[in-house]
DNA sequence: CTTGAAAGTTAATCTTGATTAACTTAGACT
DNA sequence: AGTCTAAGTTAATCAAGATTAACTTTCAAG
């Protein structure tokens, strides 16, 4: 098998695109370019290069769409990102506000040997520490919940499972009242025209608005 | 004040100078050349931009310096680097010849957050796996024996301090016959003309080339 | 004190990934 | 059908970092 040897670049290019496709949005020209910061011409540079490399398909005005190879580089620079965001968090107690930053600097640079070793310390982990999944190796996607938050019904108990941002300073709120995997969740009160729910958060209550609900996903089943 | 902002391939050159200057060899092109496995024509490339951002002193034909600002650099990618080395070893038992390949890679994303993580998680090291010396955050050396194996005198009980060498089979097999820091060797026999030395490596004897004792740093007084 | 090999430099060129400016296309609306 | 706007493309240009080829300096050795 040939191993394409992509840059670091086109590394990203590729990650980008498989998470807009993943968060449901198409991967057309100006949504990648401003996901990576970079002006839409560089974007179109970006898509023939990686076209002619066969990793995705390029027409121009039309959607990017991944080939099979584009997918399993996207899908490995995605796993590593997520072992080293958990790595950190469970090596480190780093939090989790701060290791999305990092990871995006080291996934291009974890070789095959340091991911081994970190996979079997983590034994075989399947959620970084937002609750996204983390590809195997072999590039399966571990499924996960779909039930948002702000679609949930009143009064009935979940336990968050995913936090669908990487904003700093967000997840550091979230984190300060107890909004992270693993808590337990219910809806006490939804005020009318998508205003604020009243939330109870493990034992706390607490106020947030329909645009948090919306980035926090629970199970699918009751909590406990 | 001001963060120069250098690229890694920049950092990697300020590196590859302080380095053969602390081996004790002139930071010559050619060397710089070599050592980065680059043309001596972009060596000469390098030298001069570094130069324009004052980080080392260039004039034609002569041997380059780093100026302060220059080491201050050097200084810090070699602390993370071997902060890493460290790091990666003690937290994923990695074996010493692999970790060198992966710091180098790593050692330009180390960003302060993460670095101060892993030095107070390692309780502000100073020796690295290979017994290489951390420079400090503020950029001092902590001090090293130089006293080496090779010009050691028979039956002169030492400890291993440093193993100054970075070739992956080489330090496997070093690792396998004991030849590591705190490893207590003392010297049996010499055989004539810079022959072979008999050695006792803590309690196994073995049989070593000078080429290696030379890479070899004991400790300056005797063990125990 | 000249000379020749080793070291170093310069020049021309390449590739990647970016920019800005100007143009084109797609598609919704009248 | 015509038109406007947003999205996308093309072209020209830039900078970093590399290469090869040809030239220049240095310096030790006769």
């Amino acid at each position: 098998m040939n191993k394409p040897d992509v840059s670091r670049a086109q590394e990203d290019f590729l990650k980008t695109a498989y998470l807009l496709n993943s968060a449901g949005k198409p991967a057309t020209n100006s949504e990648i370019a401003k996901a990576m910061r970079v002006s839409p011409a560089a974007a179109t540079g970006m898509a023939k290069r990686l076209g002619d490399l066969g990793l995705l398909t390029y027409l121009r005005y039309q959607e990017i769409l991944l080939t099979d190879k584009g997918q399993v580089i996207a899908l490995e620079i995605l796993r590593h990102h997520r072992l080293l965001e958990l790595f950190f968090t469970e090596t480190l107690n780093l939090p989790w506000e701060v290791v999305h930053q990092i990871a995006d600097k080291f996934e291009h640079d974890l070789d095959e040997v340091l991911e081994d070793a970190i996979d079997s310390l983590l034994d075989s982990p399947s959620l970084d520490p937002h609750g996204d999944p983390i590809p195997s190796k072999s590039g399966a996607m571990p499924a996960t919940s779909t039930q948002m938050l702000a679609d949930l019904p009143a009064r009935t108990p979940r336990l968050v499972t995913r936090v669908m941002t990487q904003e700093e300073e967000l997840l550091a709120y979230l984190g300060s009242i107890g909004l992270r995997p693993q808590a337990r969740v219910m809806i006490m009160e939804r005020k009318p025209f998508n205003g604020p729910l009243r939330l109870q958060i493990n034992d706390e209550e607490n106020l947030i608005g329909q645009e948090i609900a919306n980035l926090i996903v629970v199970s699918e089943t009751d909590a406990e």
